[in-house]
DNA sequence: GCAAGGTC
């Protein structure tokens, strides 16, 4: 019988398809690593090799790194730019040497080396990690790779009797951006740490390290607080009408909302006192309905952790971790936000009923209210949507667990329920010639809103009024006020900024954020609370005119993008600043903390993935055109240094240190 | 002592 050695990307893979092949008959064998196991068993695999003996196993990501050889280690011995040309080396990490020793002994004496890492970029490119290492002790392996997408039974068993080869062209666009990564990465750190920290003020010890996404994120930090420091406030005026019925004061809108001329308004609100009487011109009732939530993503699960449960992206993803490897929850990392149509939810909502604080509600849902999740856009075809595998006590977990175990439990109870339905009164009024509205709600059934306390939903009920019926409004006034700038950016936001613009993955955001913070970039402050090192004000040159949003009108009802208090919230430090606008005084054609240099990479990968460029001429047309940067920077240190000087003077000027 | 990406 052909011996056949199969790799999954992640020990729960390996562990799910070898149950799946072989009946759940596999021999579980220990390995030298304590993260992996083997599973041995015969599986036919049809042409070409039949009946086989299969010893399965995984890597767990990636088990090479790419560095510089040890000796630039010491960085005062080269120039800044040696990371542009020094020439690196793949090397095994030291706590993945057990792995791979794993892979070598089993590829051995095995015919056939069959990869089964997930079905993406990394994974192409983890599979010739893989790969490589087999070949180094089996040059005659033959390498195949599992094309599949899902767990489901019948879909491993087609992918494993459909092998496919590697895609080459994906491996390479990988090793591109880790190469890109590495040199640009590694150059401007230490362009930025040797020559910024004599500064009086930088302290001596830290690393001001440069990335493609840690920067992108602190220009978004930068960014807004730029918005608030160059905000210039307006004033404004509205009409404000207001109504008292049975007890009950109504306030009508204005449908003009609010205007910027003082005497505008003054005008239109004297013909309204000249018409005396308003009609109510329409009565609308009608129908409405709460949507549930989709279900539950990783970046959504950061987002909410952070505006629900106030704790940082990077918390949530650790305790989501540890959830998952205590077998709570399931995989946290997923892009998908629907369920598969073939999986049992009936059964988890089941395991629920156990549960003390919501037990009933979820036996409610079995009792009938049970309703398929909505479907959202996303699907990886890898993951399900983050979900409760088994119902846990809270005596059972730590504090941030029970947090987390909550949250994913009452969305996915909330998914697994109706929408809430209410019903909505909207009064337009007609006073002279300008419109108002009023609008009322009823909640009629609260549905998942019962379990979901992290969304409001509140009945607000109208006093009858009758279309056509005529009164002089009670009260009515002009109000005056000021439009206000915007906040600091909040980490809800800032995760939403990231995502939206390719900063980073779903899995590495949190840690992006965490590293600006860890390097002293910014500082984290609770929205509301006080504390927080907050920069001086910028230099006064090119005041922004901006009309802001917000200000008089009154906020509707229901979650409001990361409001709440206690959500995160972050101010770039002066070094953070520092940097940024010493790159923008540089005026170069890119931009470094802006988006930009990333999506381009993006674009470059798909160009290596589609074979219109090779990772050669990526890799060397990118490291140009960042060496044109570099060399630049290097002739302007004196404008990053001068930049960072006048801001910690500024400091020290206006705060106490 | 540098990055970002997998995952433990």
């Amino acid at each position: 019988m052909p011996k056949i050695l199969c790799i999954a990307e992640k020990p729960s893979i390996a562990k799910a398809v070898a149950g799946i092949l072989s009946g759940h008959t596999a021999q579980v064998k220990s390995t030298a690593s304590k993260y992996t196991k083997n599973y041995e068993f015969n599986f036919d695999f049809g042409p070409p090799w039949g009946k086989s003996q299969v010893v399965m196993s995984s890597v767990a990501g990636h088990t090479t790194s790419y560095d510089l050889p040890k000796e630039y280690g010491a960085w005062a011995n080269y120039p800044c730019s040696i990371p542009f040309e020094a020439p690196c080396e793949i090397t095994i990490d030291d706590d993945k040497k057990a792995i791979a020793a794993n892979i070598a002994r089993n590829a051995k004496y095995s015919q056939v080396l069959y990869i089964w890492t997930d079905c993406d970029r990394e994974g192409e490119y983890i599979g010739t990690e893989v790969r490589d290492i087999a070949r180094k002790e089996n040059p005659r392996i033959q390498v195949k790779r599992a094309n599949f997408n899902n767990l489901e039974p019948n879909h491993i068993i087609r992918a494993a009797c459909n092998p496919v080869d590697l895609d080459e062209r994906q491996a390479a666009a990988v090793a591109a951006r880790i190469e890109l990564d590495l040199r640009i990465g590694a150059a401007f750190t230490r362009l930025q740490t040797l020559k910024l920290r004599s500064i009086h003020g930088i302290d001596p010890k830290k690393v001001i390290s440069y990335g493609s996404c840690q920067f992108p994120c602190l220009g978004f930090i930068v960014d807004r607080y730029h918005k608030i420091t160059r905000f210039v406030t307006e004033r404004f005026w509205s009409i404000k009408v207001t109504h008292v019925r049975d007890n009950v004061p109504v306030v009508f809108n204005w449908a003009r909302n609010r205007l910027f001329d003082r005497m505008a308004v003054t005008l239109l609100f004297e013909q309204c006192l000249t018409a005396k009487k308003a009609r109510i011109t329409k009565v609308d009732q009608k129908p409405t309905r709460k949507f549930k939530p989709l279900p539950l993503t990783t970046i959504e699960l950061q987002k909410k952790g952070s505006s629900y449960l106030h704790m940082s992206s990077d918390a949530v993803m650790k305790t989501a971790e540890a959830l998952y490897q205590k077998g709570f929850i399931s995989y946290p990392r997923t892009e998908t936000d629907q369920f598969d149509k073939g999986m049992d939810l009936r059964g988890l909502v089941q395991k629920q009923t156990q549960h003390t604080t919501w037990g009933q509600y979820a036996q409610g849902l079995m009792d009938g209210g049970f309703s398929q999740p909505r479907d959202g856009k996303n699907n990886d075809k890898a993951h399900p949507p983050i979900h409760p595998v088994i119902c846990a006590q809270p005596n059972a977990l730590s504090l941030d667990e029970k947090r987390v175990y909550e949250f994913v439990t009452r969305r996915f109870l909330a998914c697994c329920s109706s929408d809430a339905v209410g019903s909505t009164t909207t009064l337009t009024l007609l006073w002279g010639n300008e419109t108002f509205s009023a609008s009322g709600l009823t909640v009629l059934e609260r549905n998942f809103l019962d379990v979901y306390p992290y969304e409001r939903w509140t009945t607000n009920e109208l006093p009858l009024f009758r279309e056509g019926e005529e009164f002089e409004p009670t009260e009515a006034q002009i109000m005056e006020g000021k439009t206000s700038p915007p906040t600091f950016i909040t980490e809800p936001e800032l995760i939403g900024l990231m995502d939206a613009n390719g900063i980073g993955t779903d899995a590495t955001m949190a840690e992006h954020i965490k590293t600006v913070i860890d390097r002293e970039y910014v500082f984290a402050k609770e929205r509301g609370g006080g504390g927080g090192n907050a920069a001086p004000a910028t230099r006064g040159r090119g005041r922004g005119r901006g009309r802001g949003t917000r200000g008089g009108a009154a906020a509707a009802g229901g979650e409001g993008g990361g409001g709440g208090t206690g959500v995160r919230e972050f101010v770039p430090s002066t070094l953070g600043l520092g940097l940024v606008e010493g790159y923008d005084d540089m005026k170069f054609d890119v931009n470094l903390s802006k988006p930009f240099l990333r999506k381009e990479m993006e674009v470059k990968m798909k160009q290596i993935c589609e074979g219109q460029k090779t990772r050669e001429e990526v890799v060397r047309e990118s490291l140009a055109m960042y060496r044109e940067v570099f060399d630049k920077a290097e002739q302007q240190i004196a404008v990053l240094r001068r930049v960072n000087s006048i801001i910690l003077n500024l400091r020290r000027l206006l705060t106490f240190d």
